[in-house]
This record gives structure tokens, C-alpha cells and sequence, in this order.
DNA sequence: TTGTACGCGTTATCAA
DNA sequence: TTGATAACGCGTACAA
């Protein structure tokens, strides 16, 4: 019933057919499809019109099955927000599909016993060309481990330790805490208080640092009562919130260490009657969706989760590995909002 | 180097070596492992044992090739919830992983020119074992056309219109609407303002219709200046908040077709100086992560998305599709939260 | 109940 | 610059 005898659309083209039509061996066409060197510009053209003609895209299974690696990328996560998630994803899926590859979501448990199984067995049965880890995936020694048994090349993203010859992308938390909390001094506030993230994930300890070292080099002093842990949830950020909105001396702005912390925050300051940001000035980290869905909106640190996602793909596709840098840092910025403003009581 | 000179490690065990193992034929092996029949007792453990041992797993892109359908489920989104889709991904990941699948996901663009061209071009490369069709990609017609085109089965998730022959997951979006408008009259309100999904999203004409009968029910007139439109998004809820608050005779609560535009809600009251619940009640949809993260919690209509999306795989990878039904519909529930409460205003 | 031999659609080796 | 042909690892008629 086709209104064309010689277009059928019903059957997936084979290299073959491309190869028949092109009139060439089907080593040429893969060339072709490869981009490889050493093809006549004449052939070339001909394969090309014969692969959009007969619209032949080559055999996922087969390529994987031929060749050592494949046309899949493995993203690996095990991330509570989904704010996060989603933006890694979105990145990732970006990048994969300019260069035609796909991606392999893969939910693992950081903290379960089979973890290293489980990664082992993902790589037995789909040589993955490679590997996106997320944190804290990324520095889970089983995780690295089974990586690196069966030879498969990873990026980590944000990671917390320093793994030598390892690729790497990441924001400079460091900086990135010690510019807000500069941005904090400047409204004028000088008690700040500070909620950590989960000792367990990279950035904590450099944002933690980054917020001291702002403190120091504006000569303020560091007070250990006003700096207290957190685990990047909400409910850690309420009772983080708690500790310091109790305190005699209350904080004239609070830091948390991310974006759910401090909506905490927000939620913690109206039940104490402390209106934001005009008793309480707070400030998150990462520009997730919930900075913008509270109200007052976050102050904020955005990170270019998106961007570090599509770089982590790139450098996981990437033709030559030796000259190329094993790690790259990406650009922050700081993002006001709303929540953050002067102190309403004036210090000397 | 290795302690034991028998067992290394290094390569990957293929089915010859099981079969070698177990002294059987790899057709025995891959009875096994393939839960076959007419295999005996002694023999199955026997391949087992050696399965084990060597910890061998099939590989995916020998098994793709050899068969037609492959051990990869498609999930195809484009949703601008974040806390929707990784719901929706968890639970269809944690489906995947007891069945031995793997998940491949792909980000398309709902209103791009090249949709159909896109869904045929990854069909055509990987014979996906089958899809999952989230909204508004699940009503979609150029990726219903291609899917039955390449003939690979798919399972549509909370899709608007009803299609002759293809499976579906959802909940009974009307029967959930209605729910929670009766319990806001329950409650006292008699003036509840109404705020639209997208009107190219399945459930939203469903929701609205529920709604509209609760009231009807209880005898209460429809008031269609008490109805807004809106697209699911936080900005679409700020404007649709501020045409109901603005009302001269202002609605008492406001129930809004998702819970990002609930939010929304939320932060214009308080700009408008309306204290929640007691000023205005707020009723949100879905119970994602927003509903816990906002100040007073959201009250919601909870969707169960991960099992929703875990049925969906399991419909795919069912193995008798005759006698299986075709529509599956999970049950929701209502979720009282801080942000309702009895009107303030006494009628009478 | 079990095994043999072939094909799936690519990539890669090597010769032309 | 090209092409013939052998892997790649598994499923599956078909035979035993």
C-alpha cells in the first residue's frame, strides 16, 4: 500500500544495504559512519547520501559486540536531591546526544554491602565506554575499585578526595563559600552563622573552609557555636536551624551549606517569628529548584550542574587522552535574591 | 602475581567457559540463565554453581544481536518537574535492576520539529525491549507513530487520551480531585479557587472535572471566575495566584493542580500579607519533594509515581501479553499537611 | 533432556 | 584508498 515500490521504510538498512547502494565494501561505509581518515572525498559523498537515503543508522548491539567499548554512557547516582539529579542528567543527555551516544542511568546504594557487585556486574554484561559518578558515588573505594578492575575509564564529578590520574570535574567550593560569605560581611553582618554539608560528600569541607577563611580575612573571629553540622537535608537543616535560633546571641544571617538547608532555614526563622531577611538574612549553595520556590527566594551559589555534566561526557568521549587535562574546574556564581540583606541592628 | 592460579579475574567469563565449567553445552547454559524449561534438576545446578563461580553475566550486546528485543527499557521524558521525573526514574530503575534490565533515557523535546525523527533514529539503533512514555510525551502522535511503526511495545504513564490497544499506567486523576475538594468543604470553605494544569497534560482536564463535580455534589454553584489557567510551572502559579487574590471577593482556598503551582500560591499569599492556612487554605497535587520543602507543608493529593513507573516495566517485561490487561490504575491518596485548615470567615 | 551449527550487524586485520 | 574475511558472544532452529 506505499505510494513509493522502491522506499521501504518497514525494514532497518544494514550497513550492507548502505554499502550495496553506495556502491563500496561495507568496511568503506564504516569509515564513513567512523569518521575515520583515509576515504576519497568522492566515496564519502556517496556513502553519505546512500546513508541518508536508505536513513541507516548502524546496529547499537553490534557495534558494542565488534568493538571493545561502545556507544553507552553509565551515569551513576545515588543523590537525594532531585533537583540535582535531574539538572546532571539533562546535561549529560545533551552532550550524548550531539555525539550519538546514550545514557545508562544506574541508581546504586552508596552505603549497601553488594556495591561493588553490583558496578562489576553493569560493566560484565555492557562494556560501557564509560562512566559518570556523582557523589558520593564518587568516592566510594568499592565503586573506584570495580572501575578500575575491568578497565573502564570514569569521571567523577565534585568529588571530595584527590585520586591520582583520575578525571575530574568540579566548581571551586572553596572560593565559591569564601565569596558568599564575603558577600555576607559586606551587607554589614558580622555573626554568620554556618551549617555543614554531610561530612561524607566532597564539596563539605572546602565550603566549610572557604567560609572561615572569608571570616579571617575580614578580621572577623571564627565562633564555634555559630558553626554546626548538617547532612544537606531538610530536616538536618531544621535542627541545624534550631541550634543557632537559640542561641542567646543569635546569628544576624545564617550560610547553609545547600539549597534544602537553607529553606530549612527559612521555615525555622517564621516559626521564631524572625522575618527574612529583615530580622535573619540566609544564603544557600547550588541554585537548585527550591531556591527559587520559597519565598523569600535564596541567595545562592549556582553551580553549572548542567555544564559539568556535559563536560564529564565529553571528556569521557574524547579522542586523544594524553594531552588532554585530567581535571577541569568549572565557574561558580553567586546569585542574589531576596533572602539576604543589611542587618537591621548597626554594629560599630 | 594472583594468589590463585586457577582463577583469574582479569577476563570476563563468556558462556563457553560456563559451559565448560559445568560440562555441558552453552544451549544447556543459556537455558539456564534464561529461566528455560526442560532442563533437569542436577544439571541446572550444576551451571548455576559454575555461573557463580566465575561470576559470569551475559553479555547485553551478544544477546541484543542474537535475539530481536534486548535487555534495555527506553524511558523518554521531557517534564519540567524534576522531583516527578526522578521519582518516576527511581521507581522504574529499582524494577529494572531485580529483572536484569537496564534503563537508557532519553530527554526529548515535546514540540520539536524533529520528535519523530529522533524516537525513530534510537529505535533504529538499539531494539529497546520496550518504552516507557511519560506526559506530555505519552499523547504525543509523531512518538506513538514511530513506536508502532518499529513495532516495539511501549507503555504510556498518565496519558490524556485514550488509545485503542496500548497499555497504560495511571490513577484515577478525577476520582483524586474530587477528594480533595470535598475535603476542603469539609472543612468549611465555600469559596475555593481553582488553578488549571496544562491544558496539554493528560491529567489536567481530569483534575479540573473532579473538582468541578466535588462541588456540584455539595451543592455549591461553579463560580468560573474562581478558575484559572495554568501550566504545571511555579511562574504559571504566581500569576494565577495573583489573579485569584486579587478578587474582590477573595476565595478562602485555592487548589491548585500541582504542587509547584501550590507553592507558588503559598509565597504570593504571603506578599499579599494572607497567613497560611488561616488567612487562605492551600491544596496542592502530587506530593513531590516541594510539598515537605515549603513553609506551612503542603497538603496534597500523593500520586504514587514510583510504582507507577515500576508497573510500567513490569508490563513491559510480563511474558504472556494476552491475557494481561491493558490498563492499570494504581490508587492516590490525600495528604493533610499544615496548609489547610477551617475557613477563618464563619458561614452560615 | 541435551547438543550442533549457523546467523545477528558491526569492527578490525591484513592484504591488495 | 579500498576490500575480503574473520572475530565478537549469544540465541535458536534443528537434530540427536
Amino acid at each position: 500500500m506505499s505510494r513509493e515500490g522502491t522506499t521501504d521504510q518497514q525494514k532497518r538498512a544494514k550497513i550492507d544495504d548502505v554499502a550495496r547502494r553506495a556502491g563500496v565494501s561495507i568496511k568503506t561505509v564504516s569509515r564513513v559512519v567512523n569518521h575515520e581518515a583515509n576515504v576519497s572525498e568522492a566515496t564519502r559523498a556517496a556513502v553519505t547520501e546512500a546513508v541518508q537515503a536508505l536513513s541507516y543508522r548502524p546496529n547499537m548491539f553490534a557495534r558494542g559486540l565488534a568493538s571493545e567499548r561502545s556507544f553507552l554512557i553509565g551515569l551513576l547516582y545515588d543523590n537525594p536531591s532531585a533537583g540535582y539529579v535531574a539538572g546532571l542528567q539533562l546535561g549529560a543527555l545533551a552532550r550524548c546526544r550531539e555525539a550519538g551516544y546514550h545514557l545508562v542511568v544506574e541508581h546504586l546504594d552508596a552505603e549497601g554491602s553488594n556495591l561493588a557487585q553490583a558496578v562489576h556486574a553493569l560493566l560484565m554484561e555492557s562494556r560501557l565506554h564509560g562512566v559518570i559518578l556523582t557523589p558520593p558515588l564518587c568516592d566510594a573505594p568499592a565503586v573506584l575499585e570495580a572501575l578500575t578492575r575491568a578497565n573502564t575509564r570514569f569521571v567523577r564529578i565534585a568529588p571530595e578526595q584527590y585520586l591520582s590520574g583520575a578525571m575530574t570535574v568540579s566548581i571551586d567550593d572553596h572560593k565559591a563559600a569564601q565569596d558568599m560569605t564575603a558577600y555576607l560581611i559586606g551587607l554589614g553582618h558580622r555573626r554568620i552563622g554556618f551549617i555543614k554539608g554531610h561530612p561524607g560528600h566532597g564539596a563539605s569541607h572546602a565550603r566549610f573552609d572557604g567560609h572561615r577563611d572569608a571570616l579571617g580575612k575580614a578580621g572577623l573571629p571564627f565562633a564555634p557555636e555559630l558553626c554546626v553540622p548538617g547532612f544537606f537535608s531538610y530536616q538536618s537543616g531544621m535542627e541545624a536551624a534550631e541550634k543557632l535560633l537559640s542561641l542567646k546571641k543569635r546569628p544576624t544571617a545564617i550560610f547553609a551549606s545547600n539549597d534544602d538547608m537553607a529553606a530549612a532555614v527559612l521555615a525555622t526563622a517564621q516559626r521564631y517569628h524572625l522575618k527574612t531577611p529583615e530580622d535573619l538574612s540566609v544564603a544557600g549553595f547550588d541554585d537548585s529548584l527550591v531556591a527559587q520556590v520559597v519565598w523569600p527566594r535564596l541567595t545562592t551559589c549556582r553551580q553549572p550542574i548542567k555544564e559539568m555534566s556535559a563536560e564529564a561526557v565529553s571528556m569521557l568521549i574524547q579522542k586523544a587522552f594524553d594531552d588532554a587535562p585530567l581535571e577541569r574546574r568549572l565557574e561558580h556564581e553567586l546569585v542574589v535574591r531576596e533572602s539576604t540583606a543589611p542587618p537591621a541592628t548597626a554594629y560599630p
